[in-house]
DNA sequence: ACAGCAGGTGCGTTTTTTGCATCGCTCAGC
DNA sequence: GCTGAGCGATGCAAAAAACGCACCTGCTGT
């Protein structure tokens, strides 16, 4: 878009840091790059950067008014988007937020379904921890966020939410496989593998160990909940995590079990999007899809429960 | 702004329905505007006009790029604004639909007021029928309406609201003067003087009418409140309109009084703006002034009804 | 049949944007 | 305390984009 060339230019000047970095990047010299951005601040009525000996940074005006450029790019390509919709075909891209457990099963297949109804549709999937998912939708850097447990839930509209346990994750051949249901000194006494204190779950974790009186003293720590599930298979020990992570039929050798409500409380699994914005056609019937998708998991995991 | 050239031309298209008729508002020749438009087209990937044989008209496409357009647009003055207020010095414009009764003395006090304190902020005031106000909120037309009695408040984000009594006005040496609250059967076998049908206090009326069986028979119907204010003091009969277009100190000759709540019911008005919508810095705080104004008449009416 | 008005186009002219060379300034490193 | 590298700003000529003019085709109402 040749009209946005100026707000694409200044966001260039933005990540570079300075005008002559910028206009290498854009395959510009620097007086002409430098020249728009005066033109532009003559006409938009001050100053966007604030000139420092070693380059450029923006001054206070210049956040509002990058607010404004990434709202109205991202409103444009909802428009594109819309239009591309009703002319048949629909195209566009989808880019979602989620927290690391949904990445080994739920989000694969859901984005495999969507595709194979719409093949012009792409997907970018960003991990993010809990407050960073909030963040991105917030910078308009993605359209929906799937995580579990978000901290402040301002600006985020939930689009559907999924109740989940704290599961406990294990070698098939372990003794604790006979329970249905374990309880948390079940685990506590057992080789902890664990993810760090930045994750949900190990937030639940030390809510139910505080309320039992009980102390967690995890053998392995990692951000990894990939590394969880396969450590267990490994040394006898016993993850934790939360349940849509976890699919026993697609690992070989592992099996998992809900901890108690009574020892852990339920985290919930929230779907949002940032408030109050209009997504994008592929964006906005995806986010359907995973709104119907965690409801009918919610009947299921409820009927496994009775 | 520059670079919103294109989508002003757009807009002057649009409006006047036809290329060459467009480029003469817009001191263009045919051809040059032509050209922008077809290449516009071709960036934003679809045709967003249809070619008739006397000119152009939006196909749904360019409905839904107009929506764009003036979120565009309207975005960028709230920017604007935000940027002018922490400079210092508040400036902008404040856009606001209201009925008809809030012109005599309401509006002009509260615009005062504000002006006084901010004089870089100019004001557009439109009067609005109840319907038409929330679509000029709709299509960006306003910041802020204040009207009595809305009509479908889909959209309708309230801001404040105020109960309104219909009052009857009349000379202030008419006998009715002499009761503080006046009974609808009072004013119905007076000669009337009331707003036509597409106004909110008609609409209160004809429901009192109904509900106690009597008959209304207006001997003059108007569409201006201001008529109705002076023709009672030309003849000895009774007009009705709300509370907030009344101020029997700032006319003299007339006297009102309210029309009892089991009577007619009380309708109520609401200030509001689009919803969602971020206001610019003036609208905003104009439309906080204004619903303290409100919430402050409300607390004296109350009070004088004790 | 024709006048009137619509959008589209080829081409020369005008305006805007760009690239190059260069200036003045700041600051890290010797 | 000097120096050189890096920064933004600017004068000027070249390149690019936008524009105005003249003219085309197509449709419609009379």
């Amino acid at each position: 878009m040749r009209y946005l060339m100026t707000f694409e230019l200044i966001e260039a000047v933005v990540r570079a840091g300075s005008i002559r970095k910028a206009a290498e990047d854009a395959n510009l010299t620097a007086s002409a790059l430098n020249r728009r951005i005066q033109n532009f601040e003559q006409e938009f009525g001050w100053p966007i950067f604030e000139r420092l000996p070693r380059g450029m940074r923006l001054n206070p005006a210049g956040e509002l008014l990058m607010q404004h450029i990434r709202l109205q790019r991202t409103d444009l390509a909802r428009v594109q988007s819309h239009v591309a919709d009703l002319s048949g075909e629909r195209r566009g891209h989808v880019s979602i937020a989620c927290s690391q457990a949904l990445l080994p099963y739920f989000l694969p297949e859901q984005i495999a379904i969507y595709r194979a109804e719409h093949p012009g549709v792409t997907f970018s999937v960003n991990v993010r921890d809990r407050a960073q998912a909030e963040r991105d939708l917030a910078s308009y850097n993605s359209d929906l966020a799937l995580v579990f447990e978000p901290v402040h839930l301002v600006e985020f509209e939930v689009l559907s939410a999924l109740p989940q346990a704290v599961h406990a994750v294990f070698r098939s051949d372990s003794p604790l496989a006979e329970k249905s249901t374990l309880r948390l000194r079940d685990c506590l006494n057992q080789k902890l593998v664990l993810p760090s204190s930045a994750f949900g779950v190990r937030h639940l974790l030390e809510i139910g160990a505080r309320r039992t009186g009980q102390k967690i003293m995890p053998m392995v720590e990692t951000e990894s909940f990939d590394l969880i599930r396969h450590y267990v298979t490994q040394e006898n020990a016993v993850g934790l995590q939360i349940a849509i992570g976890l699919d026993a039929t697609k690992q070989q050798g592992i099996a998992h079990r809900p901890l108690s409500e009574r020892d852990v409380p339920f985290g919930r699994l929230l779907l949002g999007q940032l408030k109050g914005r209009a997504l994008p056609v592929a964006s906005s019937k995806f986010g359907q899809q995973l709104a119907m998708a965690l409801e009918k998991r919610a009947e299921a995991e409820q009927h496994a429960a009775r």
